[in-house]
RNA sequence: GGAGGGGUUCCCGAGUGGCUAAAGGGAUCAGACUGUAAAUCUGACGCGCGAGCUUCGGUGGUUCGAAUCCACCCCCCUCCA
């Protein structure tokens, strides 16, 4: 990951990262002239970040790279309000306990990405409820809510839908979240002399509201750079499967589950999102594509964007772990796997059950392990010839699976459908 | 507070006393074809092996029979004050 980009903005422009600059030439003058500070907000609206978050994450690295000081910020004051920006409906507030227990969370995983021993550019991780959590409503409304107008703020894109649309609506709670987010802005300039913000583009309206209030309360320029939301070709949302969010917590998503999800990029994004989330220059990431092309079959993209990812978020360990599962089972060769090799996959992550009692019903067990949501489905997927056991097919419902069945006496890998797998022990 | 509109299965959205587990679309899942891709085709898509059972904001009621009618309650939206 070292190629340091000569040209940061240029950098960004090829992989496609850049959405919108507010005074875009001032901008440009303004961040090749010296070493700036920017910064980029992450609220905890869940105990993990997840790969959505990974495009402005690295993109403060990338500036960090280029000789910038990034400032990642974790939202534990607007995480307690909501951020409304393009949401169709109000959400669901969640008490402070729990918001300060995911501002720790998110806090750790931040500090995995940004370096904070390198000197004067080395990173900081802020809580914006130091500035806002002892903000009495007066002040609030006096100092800062006098520099908003109202009119204008309903005008903004993100809001619109929820006030010109009929079947949905807004807080005032919500309708406040911009003026917080604003005051982020104009605060980390005052002390840390910030003078960007980064975020996705459904965060331009919030951005651009605290060009305008530091402007307002400290006579300051600063900017604002938006990045594309990143989305499919096909339309559908990016970054869930099945089974749900990807997350950045081994935890929540093991290094396989994650490795897995970029194999099954489309080829109509994979080169996209090599762009997107590898630090691969985006020269090298045209000659891999080139030389997919000129081969049939395979192509070698969303290995090398597993690869990239699974180790840039996992590490050489979890990139193995990943590996070694998919290899294994992706083969169909589970009669070479050794005993070891079995409990490794366990330890790896790849998802396992230990059954206690010999004979148990397939069916059962495809409920049990959530490979079918319930017995009728279970039975439609034999049916259809979409379980296996060890590489099997099976097609028989009353099947019972015993130590008969098990490698080693032990080991039943179940199968359902083309790639979802679980291991199960009996003991 | 007043007037009006609305809450249907994951989402959108039909349905206004039995023929309705509930049209249609989307999403999702499986199979075939492939490259652990896309597109396409086929099928599934409340629960149950099944007879059948449980659903249409909530609670009661009318009826042989209700998502559909009545009462009350909760929530959302629009306009007025």
């Amino acid at each position: 990951m070292a190629d340091l980009p000569i040209d940061l903005l240029q950098d960004l422009g090829a992989r496609g990262l850049i959405s919108q600059i507010s005074s875009e030439d001032e901008f440009r003058a303004h961040l090749s002239s010296a070493r700036r500070t920017l910064y980029s907000g992450f609220d905890p609206t869940a105990d993990s970040l997840h790969i959505g978050h990974l495009v402005p994450l690295l993109a403060l690295r990338r500036f960090q790279l280029a000789g910038h000081k990034p400032l990642a910020l974790v939202g534990g004051a607007t995480g307690l309000i909501g951020d409304p920006s393009f949401k169709s409906a109000e959400r669901q507030l969640n008490s402070g306990d729990v918001i300060s227990g995911w501002v720790s969370k998110l806090q750790g995983q931040l500090e995995q990405y940004l370096d904070f021993n390198c000197g004067q550019n080395s990173a900081v991780v802020v809580n914006n409820l130091e500035w806002t959590g002892g903000l009495s409503v007066l002040d609030f409304l006096r100092d800062i809510g006098k520099h908003f107008s109202v009119n204008a703020m309903i005008q903004k894109d993100s809001v619109k839908q929820r006030i010109d649309r009929e079947g949905s609506g807004i807080s005032f709670t919500e309708f406040s979240y911009m003026i917080l987010q604003s005051y982020d802005f104009a605060e980390l300039y005052k002390r840390y002399g910030c003078t960007l913000q980064i975020g996705g583009s459904d965060q331009w309206g919030n951005i651009t509201g605290g060009i305008d209030l530091a402007r307002r309360m400290h006579q300051g320029q600063v900017f604002g750079l938006t990045m594309p939301l990143v989305t499919k070709a096909d339309g559908q949302k990016f970054g869930k499967t099945e089974t749900g969010t990807i997350w950045l917590d081994p935890a929540k998503t093991s290094p396989y589950s994650f490795y897995q999800f970029w194999m099954g990029a489309a080829d109509a994004d994979v080169y996209k999102f090599l762009k997107y989330f590898t630090f691969m220059t985006p020269e090298a990431v045209d000659e891999v594509e080139r030389g997919d092309l000129s081969l049939a079959g395979r192509p070698q993209a969303q290995g090398i964007l597993a690869e990239q990812v699974t180790k840039l978020v996992h590490g050489e360990q979890g990139l193995a772990a990943a590996v070694r599962i998919s290899s294994s089972l992706f083969s169909g060769e589970l009669s070479e796997l050794t005993q070891s090799d079995f409990e490794q996959l366990r330890l790896d992550g790849l998802p396992a059950t230990d059954v206690a009692e010999d004979g148990v019903g397939l069916v059962e067990a495809l409920v049990s392990t959530g490979l079918a949501a319930s017995n009728r489905v279970a039975r439609e997927f034999i049916a259809a010839g979409a379980v296996s056991i060890n590489g099997k097919k099976v097609v028989a419902a009353e099947t019972i699976l015993g130590r008969e069945d098990a490698l080693y006496n032990r080991y039943i890998v179940l199968k359902r459908g083309k790639k979802l797998f679980h291991l199960i022990r009996l003991v």
